[in-house]
DNA sequence: GACGCGCCTTGACCCAAATCAAATGACAGG
DNA sequence: CCTGTCATTTGATTTGGGTCAAGGCGCGTC
């Protein structure tokens, strides 16, 4: 289940340039690797339980994991969706507040807590950089209150595919040549928790959408888009497609 | 409309400890001061439009303030809601995101932007504040993601009322001792865009709630809660009230 | 190749909240 | 005191998405 064998040295690690260490110096990611330490979960796996105590924090390396809140009747939302560079846990705090899940095979880069927290008030680049990702984060979860709060069902879906195709393209794990398509990491149900529907909703949108040729599916994961700005459109975002800086 | 006389000195600003400013030494203090100026705006008024340029950022010191999201369409949804200490703005982006305005008479300490930007970097313990800050905005915006996305009308308006009385204490707009009280801030057209509901689903809830003698109300705005346990229970939160560490 | 098991789709029906429409109340100004 | 404005409440009706239920599809296993 564990596996300390791969990517020991940062400087050749995948996420090295966009995850909370994106901005330390040689001398920084040396003290880093010392206490940091790799742990792999199997798609399914639990990787946190909400009101654990939480040992480390962490990055994702590679695969996808699920920030979830679960009230006691079992309604669930999803709160987040993490890809790889995303970071999990917050410096200062004891407990877990989300499930956190992994849904595919998933490789997390994890750093003791304690000594983490040390290095964040001796080292301003790892603060700085967390800050930044912190507010980014922030902006999407505020992204997301709009689309919860206000989208029907279709724009909600045709919003998730968008949001998911741009962070893919952002990872470059799109070949940049031809047609526009994303893989969906979700499976209807996790669509539905995170969109605030039922999977059934999710799967009749999604078929709305097919059929009036907005997308295009190939399996039941495979979608490709053949003209965003359609789905853009069908999305309800600002035409500007939520650009900000 | 602009006021420099009141609250020159940091040292006797009511949101002193609480604000970004709150683990700053006084020779950091010193620095903030000679950047920092005085703004009021009215009820009503826009702080900023979300588009335009910022040239400041700043802290809440008095009166509330909210921020919106708009679709094309005019479907709002707020996505935050700002108390005195609370921060605006984000460093490092020049446009503001959201729609900033004033729903009471509000005056804000506003940084200019270059400046405080600069004194971020040579200054961590403005730094590590405004993260600390941050992922408490998170954290938040993670609990409305799922009243959002699952709760029905009622528990929505059961959670603004217990979340808005619980931000209240915690700035002790409160007296301590008597009956629990809350004075909702938000007209019924702004709890709904804040529920992501209709005006008349709010103004139904809270008559229901009455009725079912959960809350009294004394006015249109100024409620009291006879039994909190009784109000937690139908906001559908987990019964420990959310706390978290 | 038949079975079981996840995952997904589709249909029929229902209900919570939206929409449309009035009426009431609270004030401020003339 | 009357009148206009704005916030709020309440009622009647509609509807989008939830719920319940039945199959379908792909796939690994015996």
């Amino acid at each position: 289940m564990q596996d300390h064998s791969v990517h020991v040295q940062c400087s050749e690690c995948p996420i090295r340039h966009r995850a909370v260490c994106a901005r330390c110096e040689s001398d920084e990611l040396t003290q880093l690797e010392q206490i940091k330490y790799y742990r792999s979960f199997q798609a399914g796996q639990t990787v946190i339980w909400s009101g654990d105590r939480m040992e480390f924090v962490g990055s994702v390396v590679t695969g996808i994991a699920t920030l979830t809140q679960t009230m006691e009747d079992g309604r669930r939302q999803m709160v987040g969706l993490l890809l790889p560079s995303d970071f999990v846990g917050r410096p200062g705090r004891s407990t877990a507040a989300y499930d956190v899940t992994a849904t595919t095979d998933l490789v997390m880069c994890c750093f003791r807590k304690k000594p983490f927290e040390d290095l964040m008030t001796t080292t301003p680049h790892i603060a700085q950089r967390l800050l930044e990702m912190t507010l980014d984060e922030l902006d999407a979860a505020r992204e997301w209150m709009l689309l919860l709060g206000r989208k029907t069902a279709r724009e909600k879906i045709a919003s998730m595919i968008t949001i998911i195709a741009r962070r893919e393209a952002s990872l470059q794990l799109r070949k940049p040549n031809g047609m526009l398509t994303v893989d969906l990491p979700l499976t209807r149900e996790e669509m539905a928790d995170y969109l605030g529907l039922t999977l059934e909703t999710v799967s009749r949108q999604i078929s709305a959408l097919k059929k009036d040729g907005v997308i295009n599916l190939e399996g039941n994961r495979h979608i490709n888009i053949p003209d965003l700005d359609r789905l853009l459109e069908e999305a309800g975002d600002d035409s500007d497609g939520g650009m900000l800086n």
